[in-house]
DNA sequence: GATTAGGCTTCG
């Protein structure tokens, strides 16, 4: 059964894996055949196929098989123990009600079916074992799973050859599946009424579409798409479509087109039936026109659709057509186009812009006149994707649409030429909210600009139209008729040239002056560059950038300050309270008896606290060097107190070392305990670095012991606190995230050590970064940032820091010192 | 085998 000729992998990687496909399936239970072989016919003569509404865990399966085409394959999983899993649902074309069922394969079958399998192969598995589904209660596709693991289980794979172009017609669909048995009866679908829906079933309808969302990006992992249905019996039923593939929604677009879908769950929702799309889930959509071809709308390389569908299809179209109940269609030309009007637009794009984050411009036509003068939006050369030069007197042809929020992400992948359907437009009179216009007000007072408001209400969207749309082939005819002279489209290039009509746009840096809140220190020579430049430019150590602050992290500043080892590199955050605290604490139990023979001891009363306890007396070492010299305070050590205790007594001594008792001697505290409390402030060690001993410091010929050489005497490699923020940059081309590290002192001049021990230097940082990123404020209102950049590589990746740049004082407060 | 949304205009 295993021949070389049952193994015709078509795609090039099958051509060349051909002799390991051959020697794998030599040993691994996967037999596959591709382009129209069936998998039945690969399948041993001994073996009977059982129906899957007949599969139970009763049934005997010994020389048994069960056939469908894999509707959805899950992700191979590894065991634990070093197998595998895969589960994949299939579906049997011709059965009764249960007609899917779980296959879950283990071992290096599951790995190889993994490789070989893809959606709609049809698939025979044998050698299984069945188990109760326990999911059944949940997806109600089969009351029991197969279980395939071990030497008997077996899977043949068969893939139907590659679907004809364009339009397959039940006479094209018959003939390429005559070669697979299972396919030649005709499935039976058969489809629900609207009106005759019970809650939680799996069913297949048809209907007509009297309101839709183009698929929106949720929450979720998933693109959404929510539309409304009816059918003959006037029943509307509302639909949600979740696929995180835009291909995979129905392509739904206009009022009145006609849907089929496949294996959608009813619901009961505020008391009525609505649809979701459950596993297996296809949709088929169709033009409404009564007359017009009946020609399937989809991505699903392999469809059913007969006579009878076409038949179905017809009958919705005349029924809807008699019917009030399809709102009028406000798809209206820009000739016919009036101030504050929704509407839908069918047009091609021409040119685009990214105005800011939140805003970008399409340019577009559809050939007509519009009667009232469109407002030119500023655009400067270099952002804009797509230019033509137009002639004066035609350039009511182009219509400014400002596409907002959610909308910018699907406009980023437009490009220029394309044909689009943008729903819910409005023309909005008069220009004087837009930004950056600064032209007479009188003149722009009859103008119409149009805007694609941000959310999804009302269907609000874009929709890319096929070029052989039956709109798209209509405004071919009308755009076409304009000549060279009137209308050069020149696509997908930038021409600064022709520079006529555009002029500045609002957020474009060069010849606005605008209040700058930071400036440059360094002396390179750069020229700068956009983002956009710089993300796309070789590598480079330096460049000088002109952007605004879009946002930062962390938002609560004082995360900003990290402890940071020169020895190592490592980074870490100032541990908090609770954890210094309970270190604190446990050392507090271990106050064994230990006298080093360089210091005295003796006895200190804790000052009362707001809580503590009062009046606790705790030991206290003092470096006899050091009483010798009558600096005895300056460095005491303190064994046994709270964290609480050691900053009440950090007005007493100029250095406190908290100290436990271990094994008859001095110890520090463990990280993350601070290893030195001087006044306010707290250092830390690095707990790799460090080879801690509680020893006595050498003050010979210092004048004054700070925490460097406390430090160096105990074996504490000293942790430095650095700034570390990240910031977004934005400008009219792109965003960047850049790291404020090596000169942030300088950049919000105040020193880390300052901002680690006092609210005034921490109340400095925040000041910066609210004068270059108010809270609540739009971008219109951020100053506009000089900046010099230093590349770096890290991680495998580019990184990019702001150095050598410090804020102004209109952005900094004014300096006390 | 989770979650998403669950129509219902607008910051610009």
């Amino acid at each position: 059964m295993r021949s070389e000729s049952s193994c015709q992998f078509e795609t090039e990687r099958g051509k060349a894996s051909r002799l390991t496909e051959t020697a794998a399936a030599a040993v691994m239970p996967v037999h596959v055949a591709v382009g129209g072989a069936s998998a039945g016919s690969q399948v041993p003569a001994h073996l009977t196929r059982i129906p899957i509404s007949l599969v139970s865990t009763d049934t005997d399966c010994s020389d048994k098989t069960v056939q469908g085409k894999v509707l959805h394959k899950g992700p191979l999983v590894s065991l634990e123990d070093d197998g595998f899993l895969l589960k994949i649902i299939i579906q049997e074309e011709e059965g009764s009600q249960p007609d899917s069922i779980s296959v879950v394969v283990f071992g290096g079958v599951a790995q190889r079916l993994s490789e070989a399998v893809r959606l709609e192969d049809v698939v025979v598995a044998s050698g299984f074992t069945v188990g109760k589904s326990p999911t059944f209660h949940k997806d109600k596709l089969h009351p029991c799973n197969l279980y395939l693991s071990g030497d008997a289980a077996c899977v043949y794979v068969s893939r139907p050859p590659p679907a004809e172009p364009k339009t397959q017609t039940a006479n094209k669909r018959s003939s390429s599946h005559a070669e697979v048995p299972t396919a030649a009866k005709v499935p039976k679908y058969s489809y629900v009424p609207l009106s005759e829906l019970k809650p939680e079933n799996v069913v297949n309808v048809y209907g007509v579409v009297v309101f839709f969302k183009q698929p929106f990006r949720t929450r979720g992992t998933d693109l959404c798409s929510s539309l409304k249905i009816t059918d003959q019996s006037n029943k509307k039923v509302c639909c949600t479509i979740f696929c995180s593939k835009l291909e995979d929604h129905p392509k739904i677009f206009q009022v009145g087109d006609i849907i089929r879908m496949h294996r959608v769950k009813t619901r009961l929702y505020n008391d009525s039936i609505a649809l979701v799309n459950t596993f297996g889930f296809s949709a088929v959509t169709f033009d409404g026109t009564v007359g017009g071809d009946v020609e399937p709308r989809t991505s699903s390389r392999n469809i059913h659709f007969d006579e009878e569908d076409r038949r179905v299809v017809e009958e919705l179209r005349s029924w809807a057509a008699a019917q009030t109940l399809l709102p009028p269609v406000p798809r209206i030309p820009l000739s016919a186009v009036q101030p504050k009007v929704y509407f839908d637009l069918t047009c091609q794009l021409l040119s685009k812009a990214s105005i800011d984050s939140t805003c970008t411009l399409l340019r577009v036509w559809d050939g007509t006149r519009c009667p009232h003068p469109l407002l030119k939006v500023a655009v400067e050369p270099g952002i804009s994707e797509g230019t033509y030069s137009i002639a004066k007197e035609r350039q009511n042809l182009v219509a400014n649409v400002l596409v907002y929020d959610n909308h910018v992400e699907l406009a980023r992948q437009l490009k220029p030429g394309s044909y689009l359907r943008i729903y819910n437009l409005r023309a909005l009179p008069g220009a004087s909210k837009l930004p950056g216009n600064t032209g007479n007000q009188s003149e722009e007072a009859d103008c119409v600009v149009f805007h694609l408001h941000g959310g999804t209400a009302f269907g609000r969207g874009i929709r890319i139209l096929p070029e052989n749309s039956p709109n798209v082939q209509e405004l071919k005819r009308i755009t076409g008729s304009f000549t060279d002279d009137d209308f050069d489209v020149v696509l997908e290039q930038d021409d600064s040239a022709q520079l006529e009509i555009w002029c500045t746009p609002p957020e474009s840096p060069d010849p606005v002056p605008v209040d700058c809140g930071t400036e440059r220190s360094c002396s390179h020579g750069e020229a700068a560059v956009t983002l956009a430049e710089l993300k796309r430019a070789g590598p480079r150590r330096v460049f000088h950038v002109r952007a605004q602050l879009r946002s930062y992290e962390p938002r609560r500043l004082h995360q900003a300050l990290k402890l940071h080892c020169h020895k190592c590199q490592a980074m870490q955050d100032v541990p908090d309270d609770d954890a210094v605290a309970a270190v604190f604490s446990a050392a507090c139990g271990e106050t064994g008896p230990c006298g080093p023979t360089w210091a005295l001891s003796g006895q200190v009363d804790v000052p009362a606290g707001p809580s503590g306890p009062c009046g606790r007396t705790v030991t206290v070492y003092m470096s006899d060097q050091l009483m010798a010299e009558g600096k005895g305070k300056d460095l005491v050590y303190l064994l046994g107190v709270t964290l609480e205790e050691t900053c009440r007594l950090a007005s007493a001594f100029q250095s406190i070392v908290p100290v436990r008792s271990s094994g008859g001697r001095l110890a520090l505290l463990d990280p993350p305990a601070p290893f030195l409390f001087r006044g306010t402030r707290r250092h830390y060690g690095c707990g790799r670095c460090s080879e801690a001993q509680v020893k006595e410091p050498c003050v010979e010929g210092v004048e004054a012991v700070d925490e460097r050489i406390i430090a160096e005497a105990l074996g504490v490699q000293l942790l430095q606190p650095r700034l570390l923020v990240k910031l977004e940059l934005q400008d009219a081309t792109d965003t960047l995230e850049v790291f404020l590290w090596r000169d942030a002192e300088s950049f919000f001049h105040v020193s880390a050590e300052d901002v680690a021990a006092n609210q005034e230097a921490q109340d400095r940082i925040r000041l910066v970064m609210d004068s270059l990123c108010p809270p609540g404020g739009s971008m219109a209102a951020r100053p506009w940032l000089d900046l010099c950049l230093t590349a770096y590589a890290a991680e495998g990746r580019t990184c990019y820091q702001i150095c050598n740049t410090v804020t102004r004082p209109a952005a900094a407060p004014s300096d006390p010192a």
